[in-house]
DNA sequence: GATACATATTGACACATTTCGATATGAGGC
DNA sequence: GCCTCATATCGAAATGTGTCAATATGTATC
């Protein structure tokens, strides 16, 4: 399995859940402290922590320290980088070579060279 | 929780999961029938069954019975709907009133009004 | 330093997901 | 009709995830 799967898809499991989803939503205008975050949902803030935990790790969320505060906000290179790989699996590659055999077996990956015939 | 979280974080769900992420890759040059894509992957037919059903419900692809075969493709409007999910939730949403009010209150989300006083 | 507050971590449990072998379905060829 | 092949579904086991209460950490305030 090559890494760029495993590290793009590391984002897309952190938005498969609709809670982390409205956080991002929610951080989208600027950034929020946690306790303001956590007003919004029915749960612990234990559990809202290991969520903060998992946006942060992906790369998609920032946090920052200010006293005994933290405060969330979305990461715009995470987010590009997002867009990219999003991009990069969704769309047709054209320059590939195996555009000029069959295209019925085309199978280009994100490493732009295809992979039907390995 | 609002339905647009859910039902939007459902593709990103599946695409949190490596193999499925390079699944849609190989997706991208045109349809493929299941038994090519399984040739790729160390999986038992069963399972592949299993992540291209998971890719299917979420919108993504869509399946084409033809003989016996069936074959996968992109959906174009579930690409589209995907992008536009994920910008809406990333990006800064000029027009909302609470931009009046203190900055870093702002939690606007995709409905386009601002969630932080509800 | 003692106290209060915001957040992180731990441990445990419930539930969901991934995976496989076995089996079912459904189409084509004999 | 019977066999083969491609794919889907089922049932069970292993693993992963979400959740909470309890506790730890770290910061400000008195």
């Amino acid at each position: 399995m090559d890494k760029i799967y495993i590290e793009g898809s590391r984002v897309f499991k952190a938005l498969g859940d609709p809670r982390r989803a409205m956080i991002v939503d929610m951080l989208s205008c600027g950034e929020l402290c946690a306790c303001k975050i956590l007003e919004k949902f029915a749960m612990s803030q234990s559990t809202l922590s290991h969520h903060m935990k998992l946006l942060c790790e992906c790369g998609l969320v920032v946090g920052r320290n200010e006293g005994k505060w933290t405060y969330y906000s979305l990461s715009a290179d995470g987010i590009a980088r997002t867009k990219q790989f999003f991009c990069d699996i969704t769309s047709d590659k054209e320059n590939c070579i195996c555009k000029e055999l069959n295209p019925d077996q085309c199978s280009c990956n994100v490493n732009g060279r295809c992979n039907v015939n390995d």
